[in-house]
DNA sequence: TAGTGGTCTAGACCACCGG
DNA sequence: CGGTGGTCTAGACCACTAT
């Protein structure tokens, strides 16, 4: 008689992959239950569980309490990014950072940022726009607005000195992101800016955070051009 | 005397997570082994194991064998893309699909693509250009080329009928992913093929698949003025 | 080679939600 | 309400790698 060879979840998550991609189990349908798999493939449930919450994290099924597992009828594919702080990143590329700011201000916010916070703010924002270079290039803009009522000790902050990106990500935690990315010509001020030719295409990455449903922070970086964004493996 | 509560894997990881961002454990410390945390804490090794593994996957801790977890000393803000096909995202805006081929043809690729692939290919390729429409509004426009060694089928597909995205998407698995997103100005003929005035800003989405070390295809989506992508939660 | 994270198992209970 | 996925526990073994 054949013994039952320990798996692993990949193995198990390969061969019920396996079975969606074969037509097997085509797209819509009801997949077993867990117990079931579990039995049919000989191992344990939770190692069925961990497999299939794999290809649930990677976007080939759903899964439902009680209304069971079903093949994700659109398949997408699914990418992750890293986006690391400006001065890790121009030094992982071996050039010196640098830091510049261009401007503090506090003020009403546009209705751009009232929508990025997906709310009317009639208080008062602080406004930070900074450059990072890279090898005394331009390397990104960075155009920042902060919710003070939620960062109260950023009014105190020296903007000169401090580079408040990094600060942020240190010492303001947040549980909700939405981060956007989208090409944009660069006018005439920012190509001067970025040292650009007015209408070069810019990468530009938007991101607003928040704790507890309150609004840290919205920013819009403008990338110089040539910058790409890499996913992970 | 107090009793156990019965902990969450969630609430473990805020836990220790709260003692990273208070700075109890700072950006490079050493973190207690899994089998201490769980004590201290008073739960199951395994549900330290499922905390641990959730704050390495988003990016602040490193794991490893032997050598323990430690704070990651160079934060990151990790995003996760839902790029769906390109018929699903059109019908997703509430607007009406449509595909049109622009060209096929089988020849030797071009630098770029082999730089891609990250080998030299002296084999000839199958590239395939077509365009993708939201109520046939130019949406996106695909330039692909595909392994034909590793794709044989590809060289008999009728490709003026069937969506080469959609059937790759479909029967052609990948177990590895390189994509990547940068800004580029239109030509000439990318603006008329899109319709938009020359030196527009598109957003370019590059994939790159491979299986078992073959590649599969590689393709440049030049998408039209406005597309954004956009972050899962 | 020994220490640490990674995984598997078996069993139990919980939480959500469809019928 | 009952079925299904989600999780916790305790214990064991495995795999990688720092020392």
């Amino acid at each position: 008689m054949s013994r039952e060879q320990r798996q692993s979840w990949q193995e198990i998550r390969d061969r019920i992959h396996g079975r969606i991609l074969s037509g097997d189990f085509r797209p819509g349908d009801k997949l077993p239950r867990d117990a079931d798999l579990a039995e049919a493939l000989g191992c344990a449930r939770s190692t069925v569980q961990r497999a299939m919450q794999d290809l649930s994290d990677s976007g080939f099924v759903e899964r439902r309490r009680k209304g069971g597992s079903r093949v994700r009828p659109d398949p997408v594919t699914r990418a992750t990014l890293d986006i690391p702080v400006a001065r890790k990143e121009v030094e992982s590329r071996g050039s010196t950072y640098g830091y510049r700011l261009i401007s503090r201000e506090v003020g009403p916010p546009p209705h751009a940022v009232q929508a990025a916070f997906g709310a009317t703010f009639s208080q008062a924002m602080l406004r930070v726009q900074a450059l990072h270079l890279a090898d005394a290039r331009p390397f990104i803009l960075e155009d920042r607005w902060i919710v003070p009522e939620t960062v109260p000790e950023a009014l105190e902050l020296d903007v000169s000195e401090v580079n408040v990106n990094e600060w942020l990500v240190k010492h303001k935690p947040y549980d909700k992101l939405d981060m956007r990315f989208y090409a944009e010509q660069a006018g005439a001020e920012r190509a001067d800016i970025l040292g650009v030719d007015p209408g070069a295409a810019l990468l530009m990455i938007e991101r607003t955070t928040w704790i507890d449903g309150a609004p840290i922070t919205t920013v819009r970086s403008s990338t110089a051009p040539g910058y790409q964004l890499v996913s992970q493996s």
